[in-house]
DNA sequence: ACAATAATAGTAATGATTACTATAAAGAAT
DNA sequence: ATTCTTTATAGTAATCATTACTATTATTGT
């Protein structure tokens, strides 16, 4: 894979951001920075990126894909009404357990898991509070 | 929300099986029974399904989503070589305190988690042995 | 600098899903 | 049972995120 401007510019942006911004909201950080890029080339690089590890694709809600800058794994809580996906620090190996047993009682080779939390972030909460008044 | 001979139907077949369909995969099991039915009525009815409790929508991975007849709350396992998903049994309350937690540190007002595993299935495993001899 | 080839910009195509509309069916009222 | 109101359907067109294609450009090893 060689190390275009393209690439790096797309992998800098991403990693600017907590916000798992989609395909053209990454189109839009990186066109900043380098107007002539094609949306063809973000929607590929993300692609050859996430392959490579040194990003995530997060299936999370909606017709959209989003995408993380941050490859580790994680866990993310989205908010049902405005869509705001939040990065969370709960420790990842307090599934382990659950890994093996799920290999156990299904026969699964497991080799990983993806967890979310749905809710209100915040700020909605404040909204909803002030229509019940 | 009127009951209709194409509504039940749908919903009957998707109940009928543990596959978790695509939408288009539905509109072939009920196409045996409804030979007439369009694939308009058949997404239409998965949204009002799924918006009235009735079965589940999953954004499992892919580009299409599937569709589940049981509206409980369960776990899944996909198979990341053949898409395979299966059902799990593992209680759902093993989370409540991690939702508890996430609620604390986050701020959110959790109201649910989504949780799947990714691995090889059973079959799949045994299709990779043949190939290391 | 040169050659080999991977990557890009621009554009076209794809495919799942949604929207539209005239017709039909469901359920309530009579 | 008949009529009326409203929701739902079939068939089709439109949308839109993503992928594919292709001539040109940029990168990298020599
Ligand atoms: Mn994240
Ligand atoms: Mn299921
Ligand atoms: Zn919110
Ligand atoms: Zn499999």
């Amino acid at each position: 894979m060689r190390t275009t401007r393209q690439r790096q510019v797309i992998l800098e942006e991403l990693r600017k951001v907590t916000s798992h911004p989609t395909a053209d909201e990454v189109y839009e950080m990186v066109r900043k920075r380098l107007p002539h890029i094609s949306l063809g080339t973000v929607y590929r690089n993300l692609e050859l990126l996430s392959a490579a590890g040194e990003i995530q694709t997060l299936g999370l809600a909606g017709t959209q894909k989003r995408f993380d800058g941050n490859p580790a794994n994680h866990y993310h809580a989205r908010c049902l009404k405005c869509g705001r996906v939040i990065d969370l620090d709960l420790p990842v190996k307090a599934l382990n357990g659950l890994e093996d047993a799920v290999a156990e009682t299904s026969g699964f080779k497991v080799v990983g898991h993806r967890l979310k939390f749905l809710g209100l972030c915040p700020r909605c909460q404040k909204e909803e509070q002030k229509q019940d008044r």
